[in-house]
DNA sequence: AATGAATGAGTATTCATTCAT
DNA sequence: TATGAATGAATACTCATTCAT
């Protein structure tokens, strides 16, 4: 009846690990890798230093893991995107509304990406692996739908090397909410945002272009 | 051409202050506040802990003195945005091109955002000067010229407040070379990097905008 | 014989903080609390550094918790004190010659002196332990003796704001024993002293006193 | 004419040595030797840490040279003892008076007492000097007028080798003010406090002495 | 004589890591 | 599995001392 409280000392063990990646996420996040003290962790978690040590053998690879645990959740988005039909315009809307709310809306992924550039210089893993699951597959997507977009005479031509032009204002985003976290630049209103991103991406400034 | 090591006492001293900042700049941006040591930064200089200590307090207060000293060639651009002349359009593009070569080419102002997204918790200043001294300048500066164009008919009348939206690719090339640091991400080709964002910026993506 | 170095981890453990306590007293009385390195401290113990962390905040809060630590054993003295009977010079011979065996042949309680004299700057807290647990209670019992003495006629009037005239020769042994440690002035033999100081004190020096 | 202000160079470096010895006293009663810098004491006389070093080797020297220069304005006081006339009483009250004046009422006297508690076991010279200056001609010099006044019938025959006793109520004054410095004890009121010490040290506490 | 920049050995304190229980 | 006592290497910071000017 009482199954929640009722944790057996395996099903307790077995949440050890992921408490202790949650919490050192929070450090990590909180302090960076150097700032970051083992003990904090284990505080935070309720355990002592040892017991982070039964689990992970260094702080290093306590960090790594961390990351590869909160880095799971894009390859659906992905599949998603695979998954749109409709005009380039529209799936584009589409996908950069997904992108959107995968990047700077959820905080695992904005913090990763403070991660990423403050210790990327100290785990050039951890630079390779965000290029490779979330930049390169984002800039592809987007890459691959603008020239769908150009081939059907919907989009005008642009070189492709610089789709990254066209999801700026998502990284940018993300940026400014992790530099000044809803004090000085209030977290903007999703619709009204998306909405002034999409009308300038789509039309561009200028009252009447020829 | 051996006029170098023929420095009085005095000039030598006179140029203290300057080498440790510069040693710290680099050492800090390599290493992050918490995994620089003091000891990095003499050698650096070619001189001893101890002379650090000589010229700055605390570690902490030396990383706060090398931010203020890389904090300043920002004011002159703004002056100089404020003499352009000519349509709204001509005047934002003159300006965007300015920001892009001293926020995302300028190692100093670069490394200074790394430094910000990675220490801003610990150095709440750090934020707070940020903020007013690059971000709301830029904003502000961004707005009026929207603002102008609008009023002028020059431009749609655009929402003002996400005038981010305007220049992100420039803050997303900032931060994509300092991930990648031209290892993954080559450095765009500047000029055509600008064609392309000033192309999209004012005509948008659609092949005939209504 | 060879049960020494069978402890166990508990045990060693509940030994640890008071082995400290002693090796911190021993370092401080023969130093001082700024010439002491904690690591002498260590050291005495047969620990490292990190160690004496372990129990101890810092060197001060060492320092203070070794001072409590030795200062404990006069409240006893003073109980028994007030449960003599006799007249009131047999109470006061006996009262000064307890004092005497805590005060000046006690290594502690004349460490603790030193250190009185020679820290209380710095700790403040430590004069007003001392004055508050020595000074003012052996001043009282021994105005509140007097006074009992001179109301049943047995003493002269003396004034009593000065009683400390009558403890003299216990803190100027202590001080002696402190300064000149046994090499220049050699211990006094105890019961000749005592004599001696008694004689003095009730008899006074003159032949024949008017 | 204005001899007062227009020191020569020569005249003010003459003044430098005592005036560092005068800060050094100040410095070093204030903290211990361990605990002062060479830089306060520097400080304390408005120059730089090398010009102390101009006059003194090190620190240690400093120290010595220090208590050398408030060591020397007791030998006066034993002439003046020599040539004493009257009874031994009226002598010794003459004397102990002296004392009174010289020991626990000068400020230098008082505080190298404390240096001579304090530092005595880094600096054996210190014990030695102070006992040969002024432990063992006070002793003498008591132990003398006892001799004397037993002799003539004036006083009752005392061993001699506890004569300390009789100056006890001096010492002890000198370390109450140390300690507490005229916070928590009041400095006694000099005539009341010298009649009841010689009433006592004479007469005895006894109402009728046999 | 005086300065003060520079040194380098030292010292308090921290913290990742180990290991006996 | 979990603990927490212990370690020791590291690191910020200090300070007596030196020396070119």
């Amino acid at each position: 009846m009482a199954t929640q409280k009722k944790l057996t000392r395996a099903e307790q063990k077995a949440l050890r690990p992921a408490q202790i990646l949650d919490a050192a996420f929070e450090e990590f996040v909180r302090s960076g890798f150097a700032g970051t003290r083992v003990e904090d962790i284990a505080d935070r978690v309720g355990v002592t230093k040892g017991t982070v040590y039964v689990y992970f053998e260094t702080k290093e690879k306590l960090f790594e893991a961390m990351i590869n645990h909160f880095s799971v959740p894009f390859h659906e988005l992905l599949a998603i995107a695979d998954r749109l039909s409709g005009s380039a315009t529209d799936r584009l809307i589409s996908i950069l509304g997904l992108f959107y709310e995968q990047i700077p809306e959820d905080r695992a992924t904005r913090e990763l990406t403070r991660l990423v550039i403050s210790e990327g210089q100290r785990f050039p893993d951890l630079i390779d692996r965000h290029h490779d699951q979330f930049i390169a597959p984002i800039i592809a997507k987007i890459d691959a739908l603008i020239l769908e977009g150009v081939a059907s005479g919907e989009f005008r031509p642009i070189p492709v090397e610089f789709s990254d032009i066209v999801v700026a204002p998502i990284l940018t985003t993300t940026v400014l909410r992790l530099i000044f976290d809803d004090r000085r630049v209030p977290t903007p209103n999703k619709e009204a945002f998306l909405r002034t991103y999409f009308d300038l991406l789509f039309n561009g400034l200028l009252a009447k272009p020829h």
